[in-house]
DNA sequence: GTCTATACGAAGATAGAC
DNA sequence: GTCTATCTTCGTATAGAC
C-alpha cells in the first residue's frame, strides 16, 4: 500500500465505504468527476480492489452521488452555526474561511466538488445531487436572511449571489493560485448581505430591475 | 457525416481548423474538457478525421488551449462595447445577457469552456489559459470602474465578484435549468455597481474588512 | 491535406475463486 | 469481503499510403 494522503483536519473514517465516500469527495473536488477513476479512490482511500462493487453495486455512479451528497452535506454543516445565530453574514465567512483554509492548505490544488458534479455531464445522478445542494444553500440563505428582516425576494436574490460569487471564486483563486479573489467576494458579499439588512424595514430594497 | 449542430448566432467558419476550435469550445463547455474527445470534435465540426495532428500538432493539449483562449477573447468582445461607453453596468449587462440568451437556447446544456479549462486537472496549458482570461476579463472591469471613479481595490473588488458571480450563477442556472439564478446575480451587481459608482468619489467605499 | 490501420494505455464492469 | 483475471470500450497518438 503507498503512502494515504489524508485531509489534516478530518479524523479517518472507520470503515472502508465511508472513506472511499471521502476520498472521492476530495478527488472529484481536484481532478472532477470524469478524471476520478476507482483506481485513485482505491490509493486515496487505501480500501481494497475487490469490495468495490460489494459496496457500491450502482458502480462509479452510485459512489459519486453519494460523495456528492456527502459534500452538500459539509456545507450545511457550516451554516448551522450561523443559522442558530441567526446571522447570514456569520453564514458568508464560515463558508469563506472554509474554503480559504482548503484551497490554502492543498496549495490551490482542491475544488469544490459539488460543482465537478453539477458540470459532470455522464451521470444525470450526480447532477441532480448537486442540484439538491445548491437549492438546500440557497434556502438556508434565504431563510437566515428572510429572519434578519429581508423581505423574501431580495433574500433569495442574496442567497444567489453569495453561493454563485463564493463558488466561482473558489475557481478562480484556484486559477490564480492566490485566496485574493475568495478574499475580495467575500468581502464585497459582507457589504451587500449588511446594507440589506440595514435597510431591512426601511424599504422593499431591489433596484426595479427583472431583465 | 452527420447533422452539424451550429451555434446559431455563430456564422459557420470556412476553415476546418477553426470550426475545430469553435466546435471544441462547444463542448468543453457542454461536457468539459476530459470528456470532449477528438471524436466528438470531428463529428460536431464536420472536419476530417486525418487532418487532426496536421492542424494540431501538439495534439488535445494544443486545441483546448486554443480554443480556451477563443473563449476568453469571446467574453472581450463582450465587453468591448460597454468599455467603449465607459458603462460598467452595460458589461454585467452584455455578459448576463449573453449567457442567457446560450443556457435558454442549449436548453441548459451549455456552460463556460473556460470555467471546464480552469478545472481540468490534466493540461497546464489549458489552465494557464484559463487563468489569463480571468485576469484580462477582471481588469478590463476594474479600469472601467476606475474610469467611473471609483477606486482601483474597490474596482477590483468588484471586477472580481463581477466575474465570480456571473460564472457561478451559469453553473446554478445549467443545474437548475432555469436562467432564474443568473438573473438575480446579475440584479444584485447592477445594484452593487450602481451604489459604487454614485458613491465616487464621496468616500473610499470598502467596508473596512480585509480579513 | 486527408485517409486507414494500428499501437498502446486506461477506464468501468463482471465472473468466479477464496 | 476481498482477491485476481478478463471482457469490452474508448481515449490519444503514430505510421504510412494516397
Amino acid at each position: 500500500m503507498t503512502i494515504v494522503r489524508t485531509q489534516g483536519r478530518t479524523r479517518m473514517a472507520k470503515h472502508p465505504r465511508d472513506r472511499m465516500i471521502e476520498s472521492a469527495l476530495v478527488l472529484m473536488g481536484e481532478y472532477g468527476v470524469e478524471a476520478t477513476s476507482f483506481s485513485q479512490v482505491i490509493e486515496h482511500s487505501g480500501a481494497p480492489r475487490g469490495s468495490i462493487y460489494h459496496h457500491f453495486p450502482g458502480g462509479k455512479e452510485q459512489l459519486i452521488e453519494e460523495a456528492t451528497r456527502y459534500g452538500g452535506d459539509v456545507v450545511v454543516k457550516l451554516l448551522a452555526e450561523a443559522i442558530e445565530q441567526h446571522d447570514p453574514v456569520a453564514a458568508v465567512d464560515s463558508v469563506g474561511g472554509f474554503w480559504h483554509t482548503v484551497l490554502y492548505d492543498s496549495d490551490f490544488a482542491a475544488g469544490c466538488p459539488v460543482i465537478a458534479a453539477a458540470l459532470d455531464s455522464r451521470s444525470p445522478a450526480a447532477r441532480k445531487a448537486a442540484r439538491d445542494a445548491f437549492q438546500r444553500w440557497e434556502q438556508l440563505y434565504t431563510e437566515m436572511l428572510q429572519r434578519a428582516g429581508v423581505p423574501e425576494e431580495r433574500a433569495r436574490s442574496l442567497g444567489s449571489i453569495a453561493i454563485s460569487a463564493v463558488e466561482g471564486a473558489v475557481i478562480l483563486s484556484r486559477a490564480q493560485r492566490s485566496n485574493a479573489p475568495l478574499e475580495r467576494v467575500v468581502n464585497e458579499l459582507h457589504g451587500l448581505f449588511h446594507e440589506a439588512i440595514g435597510n431591512a424595514g426601511t424599504q422593499s430594497a431591489g433596484n426595479g430591475r427583472t431583465q
